[in-house]
DNA sequence: CTGATTTCTTAATCTGGATTAAGATTTAAG
DNA sequence: CTTAAATCTTAATCCAGATTAAGAAATCAG
């Protein structure tokens, strides 16, 4: 647990005895390669810290197909906090990607913690700015760049992340086609 | 000042004390029909109440071509939050639809709220939760739905406000053009 | 290893919505 | 009122990226 702690110290500052007694809250959870973490009509009731693998949260549409809205892997969060704040059924899927570790903590245990140890609701309350703000680059970016600019956007942001998942959920994430990132793909390496 | 107060009120439990002692950091500001608020370049440091009017926040691309982001009204706040939180230059125009009554207050006054008065924190996080889930809502909504489904959600969320505002502005919200948006309550109209 | 399944690529065709252009209507200023 | 400017509509043409289809390459289970 101890990325954890430094993933949390790095970002408030916390003493030692609040920060154990926030990450106690915490239970490790193991996932298999597309083992799937939350489906569709379930609760998501945690907040999950990755501490090794990916893991993708994805909408699935009417005709089955699969639209990412998120990726995430070591040292990142799992980002299905609208289902986690409004408290609704999820509509989306979490699944793991490659074989991962997680931590987890339940929302009356983190509610808690605001009343216990307050800088946590600080905690909280900046890592929502920084999942809005990351989510509203996103949708600028969606709506103002061409597919080939969004691809190139993911690169820069994603690193390594690229080779660790498959094309297709890429795909998906920049909302165009397999057959189209293809394309793209092919199109940059000419150049 | 008392919508403002009301509209606290009704978000978090809060003592008429902390509620006076922290809306009186709110400044009175007006705006005349089509006045700017804040311009691209400005550094966005108030977080700003509607207490009457109309207000968008839009980006202007390469082109010149505008993209609007929120459309908000009479107690609702305007969504600037990035450049906010971020404390970067905006790149975001926000302007006065109609003429325009906003309450503000500046960063430094908020900051000092989340130790004065606790409950403000609480407040800031509710907030940004549901800002959080709204731009998730229309992000999703964006991709999975035709520009014709996305004209009647807007009309369902937004009720009046559509004929407060010309078409052109609502067509970038939508992110179609104003032809596309004419064609399409045309068809409307006809079923 | 080997066949089966999953993933990726190539290429032809199609389409929702953009672009362009021009006229009609509304709004605002004198 | 009257005119100019802003906004909205209609219609023809165009295009980025979707869809469809089928073969190639990679991965996996036995």
């Amino acid at each position: 647990m101890n990325n954890l702690r430094k993933h949390i110290d790095s970002i408030i500052e916390i003493d030692e005895k609040d920060l154990l007694s926030f990450t106690s809250n915490f239970q490790k959870k193991s996932y298999l390669k597309n083992e799937n973490i939350l489906l569709p009509g379930e609760k998501n009731d945690c907040l999950m810290y990755i501490n090794t693998g990916v893991v993708r949260v994805f909408y699935t549409d009417s005709e089955g197909k699969e639209i990412t809205i998120h990726i995430g892997s070591e040292d990142m969060w799992v980002n299905n906090l609208y289902y986690f704040f409004t408290k609704r059924e999820s509509i989306l899927t979490i699944q793991a990607i490659e074989e991962t570790v997680i931590y987890q903590i339940r929302r009356g245990d983190l509610e808690k913690a605001y009343t216990n140890q307050p800088v946590i609701e600080t905690f909280i309350r900046l890592k929502l700015q920084r999942a809005f703000i990351s989510l509203q680059e996103r949708t600028l970016n969606q709506i103002t760049s061409t597919a080939e600019e969004r691809y190139l956007t993911f690169k820069q942001n994603y690193g390594d992340i690229e080779t660790r998942v498959p094309q297709y959920v890429i795909a998906s994430y920049l909302n165009i086609t397999p057959e189209h990132l293809s394309k793209i793909r092919h199109r940059l390496l000419k150049n």
